[in-house]
DNA sequence: ACCGATCATTTGTTATTCATAATGCGTAAT
DNA sequence: ATTACGCATTATGAATAACAAATGATCGGT
C-alpha cells in the first residue's frame, strides 16, 4: 500500500506543536503564549500562529485575552471533575453501541488488552498507559458514531494535560488493572449493559487516583 | 445594571457571521468560500477571515480543502442521527443534574415553559421554537458542568442549521408539547429518573419529525 | 515611598508581495 | 469529435512591513 504524499499547512504544524507543549505541561497553566517569541522559536511568521492560537482557544486549551493574548487555560478540580463525568458518560454511551460492533473490531480491542495486561505484568508504566489510552478510544471509536468520537476527543484533548501528569503518580494500578478485565470481560460476551456498568465504576474510580497528584498548591490543576 | 462596551475582536465578528451564514443555509453545504469574496462583502481584509475560517474548521463547520480553501460540511442522515443521540445523551444526563439545582433555577425554567405553551396556544411558531430552544439550553445550564454546556453547545451549533430547516416543517407539534409538559413535570417533582426518560423519548422523537424535510435529493441534509 | 507621565512592547489589523497549486481554456493530436 | 497537453489565470498559504491602540514598565517628580 502506498501511503499519500503528506500535505502539511503550516498553522496545522503550529497547532499541534503548541498543543503538544501544552498538554506535556511546558507550557504551564496561566502562562503566557508571546507570538514573536513563538514565531522565533519555530522560525515562522505571525500568520500562522494566530492562526493555531484561535484554534486552541477554541478547543479551550488556551484563553484569548484582550490585546493581551494568549495564556494556557487552568483548570480548577471540580473542572476536571466535570470533565472526567463527561468522558464516563460518553464511554458508558460508546460501550453500550460497541457490543454490536463486528468480531474483527472487538477482537483488535481484546487483543490491545491482553499486550495491555503483558506490560502490567512487567510494570511497564509508559507502554501501559499508552495501551490504556487506546482501548478507551478503541470502544469509542466501535459505537460508530462521528459526533460522539468528536466530543470524546474534545474533552480527551483537554484531559490530557492532566492525564499526562497523572501517568506518574503511585495509583491504585492492580484496581485500574481489574476494572479492565471487567470490561473486557463484558466486551466479549457483548453484554452492554454490564460494559456501561463497568466503564462508569473504572472512571469514577479515576478521579481518587490521579486528584492527589494534579492538585497544585493553588487549587488548580 | 450598565452594560460594558462590546469588545469586539474583528476575526471574532467575522466569525460569527460567518457561522450565522451556515446556520441560517444562506451558505449552502458543499458551496465554496471565497476569502476575496467575503473580504470585499464584509469590508475586511482576508487576515480575520483566515482565522475565522481555522475556528469554524475546527467547531466542524466548514471543511478546509488542499489549497482550495473552505466549503460548508454537509451532513449525512446519519450524521444528523448521531448528532441527535449526542444531544439525547447530554440532554439526559443534564435533567438528572438539574434535578439538584436550586428553586430560583428551576423555577426559571418552568416559567419558561409556561411562555412556550402560551405561544403553542396561539400557533405562533418562532416564538414557540425560540423558548424551546432556550427550554433545553437552561436545563443544560442547571446542571452545572462547563464541560457538559460546551459539549452540548458544540452539538447544537452544528445542529442548528438542520433544526433551522425543520423548523418550518408540519411536525406533530402537540405530542413535541405533549412531551415537554412531561418533561416539565418530572423537572418539578425533582425526578431524575423520570426527567431523563422524558427527554430521551422527546428527542428520540425528534428525528422522524424532521427527517422528512431535511434530507435533500442527494441524501444529504 | 507613592504617584503620575512617558515610553517600549505587544497585539489587532491592513496591505503588499511571493510561491505554489488548482482550475479553466485554448490548441494540438488522434 | 474527443482527448490530452500546456499555458494563463486565480486563489490560497505564508511572509513581511507598517500602523493604531492598548497594556505594562520605566522613570521622574513630589
Amino acid at each position: 500500500m502506498v501511503l499519500p504524499i503528506a500535505r502539511t499547512s503550516l498553522h496545522g504544524e503550529v497547532t499541534a506543536r503548541l498543543r503538544d507543549l501544552i498538554v506535556e505541561g511546558r507550557l504551564k497553566p496561566g502562562q503566557r503564549i508571546a507570538e514573536l517569541e513563538v514565531a522565533k522559536t519555530l522560525g515562522v511568521s505571525r500568520t500562522p500562529i494566530r492562526e493555531a492560537l484561535k484554534v486552541l482557544a477554541s478547543e479551550g486549551l488556551v484563553e484569548l485575552l484582550q490585546l493581551r493574548g494568549a495564556v494556557v487555560k487552568a483548570f480548577t478540580p471540580k473542572d476536571a471533575q466535570d470533565m472526567l463525568a463527561m468522558i464516563a458518560l460518553l464511554e458508558q454511551h460508546a460501550g453500550v453501541a460497541a457490543c454490536q460492533a463486528g468480531d474483527a473490531e472487538i477482537n483488535a480491542i481484546i487483543e490491545l488488552h491482553e499486550r495491555m495486561r503483558a506490560h502490567f505484568e512487567r510494570r511497564e508504566r509508559p507502554e501501559y498507559f499508552a495501551l490504556n489510552q487506546q482501548i478507551h478510544n478503541a470502544i469509542v471509536e466501535a459505537a460508530h458514531n462521528a459526533t460522539l468520537s468528536m466530543l470524546h476527543g474534545v474533552v480527551r484533548m483537554r484531559m490530557r494535560r492532566i492525564r499526562y501528569i497523572g501517568n506518574n503518580s503511585p495509583d491504585n494500578w492492580s484496581a485500574a488493572m481489574a476494572e479492565h478485565e471487567e470490561m473486557i470481560a463484558a466486551l466479549r460476551a457483548r453484554d452492554g449493559a454490564g460494559l456501561a456498568r463497568a466503564m462508569h465504576q473504572h472512571l469514577a474510580n479515576t478521579w481518587p487516583r490521579v486528584a492527589a497528584s494534579v492538585i497544585g498548591p493553588d487549587g488548580a490543576v
